[in-house]
DNA sequence: CGTATCATGTAACTAGTTACATGATTCA
DNA sequence: TGAATCATGTAACTAGTTACATGATACG
């Protein structure tokens, strides 16, 4: 299952904030998801765990069940929980892919209640961005443009389009719930 | 403007098997279609064409016009094309990313009119594939999952519909303008 | 005339993969 | 007892990036 490079380091890291395991458990985990967002190989698992854990970002404890083979814990630090945050609070940069972004949702949700909207919100405006510039292009595809090129530029700008109506539903369904609605009312003065 | 990695050495043998230009000109070419593909480095960039060079896939021609800088045009070779074409016949992995597809579509859809099908069908075939498991996966989270986990696999499984939706209407379109319907009546024996 | 853009390139680095190595436990 | 899985790790490699270097030409 290849990672497609979301960053390895913060998606341990936001895993083990919600529960201490073990490598293979990361692994495992990761695997059960799916496609949702990949799996990186041992070969990079491992040696981030060593280092996040010289960073101290993380700590190790071997328990030894008598039977099982005995097996390095990991658990997440004060000093990484608050590196994990600083990494959520980030704003995420538009050429990052569709998979850091729900990621994100799925990692960095159970800090800041407001993170949330205005991460759904920097999404819509990046989205709303791209998919502009896609129906543009896709207008003025001049006509010797061949039919797999015209269905690339439609396929994109469908998926941009509905990537769009879900998250203004979602931000509307939100806001609703949350009495915090003014703060996210379009005015998106936060970029 | 990041790349997240799809192949470069195919991404730069396609665009050239549509038109003969310079490596700036490819850079520049990327950068137009904006976030659709995007754009690899001129670190990246530069090094693949002089391998692409040796491997004769490509051939180079200083074009030095009096007032300009000289340019280095590169035109794909008939071997170029094989290359190109072998690997487009290559079932995609389910594992690469939208992009891929998308890059395939844009490039590769040149050759066979019936690869532009199968290549549909594979999509198809992935995303319904990723889709079950995602339905699968949202219906039973457990009641502890958070608001953010949630959303993450409401997103991905509101896309994964998109796309399938698209997918299907798309190849309904053009099984229709086609005659070679017959291969393509979701007699999926090909995987 | 200096700054922006055209145009090409290299070197050092980063982040990941694959392939390999090791050993213990489970289970047919 | 031998194969599958649990569990951890390293080394070599691949594919890309960033930062740097160079020089020419265009333009205000």
């Amino acid at each position: 299952m290849a990672n497609s490079s979301v960053s390895i380091r913060y998606l341990i890291l936001g895993i083990l904030s919600q529960q201490a395991m073990s490598g293979y458990d990361i692994k495992r985990f990761l695997e059960s998801l799916g496609w949702l967002i990949g799996s990186p190989s041992f070969g990079s698992l491992y040696p981030t765990l060593h280092t996040l854990r010289k960073d101290d970002l993380v700590v190790m404890n071997i328990i030894a069940s008598e039977d099982k083979p005995p097996r390095k814990i990991y658990s997440i630090t004060k000093t990484g929980k608050q590196a994990l945050q600083d990494w959520s609070d980030q704003p995420v940069l538009p050429s990052v892919s569709l998979k850091s972004f729900v990621m994100r949702l799925l990692l960095g949700s159970n800090f800041s209640p407001l993170g949330l909207l205005t991460h759904l919100e920097q999404r819509r405006l990046q989205v709303a961005t791209h998919q502009a510039d896609l129906a543009k292009a896709t207008k003025d595809l001049d006509d010797t443009a061949d039919i797999g090129q015209r269905l690339a530029f439609e396929y994109s700008l469908a998926l941009a389009n509905a990537e769009l109506a879900w998250l203004n539903n979602a931000l509307e369904q939100l806001s609703q719930k949350l009495p915090t609605a003014e703060v996210m009312k379009g005015n998106s003065t936060n970029y």
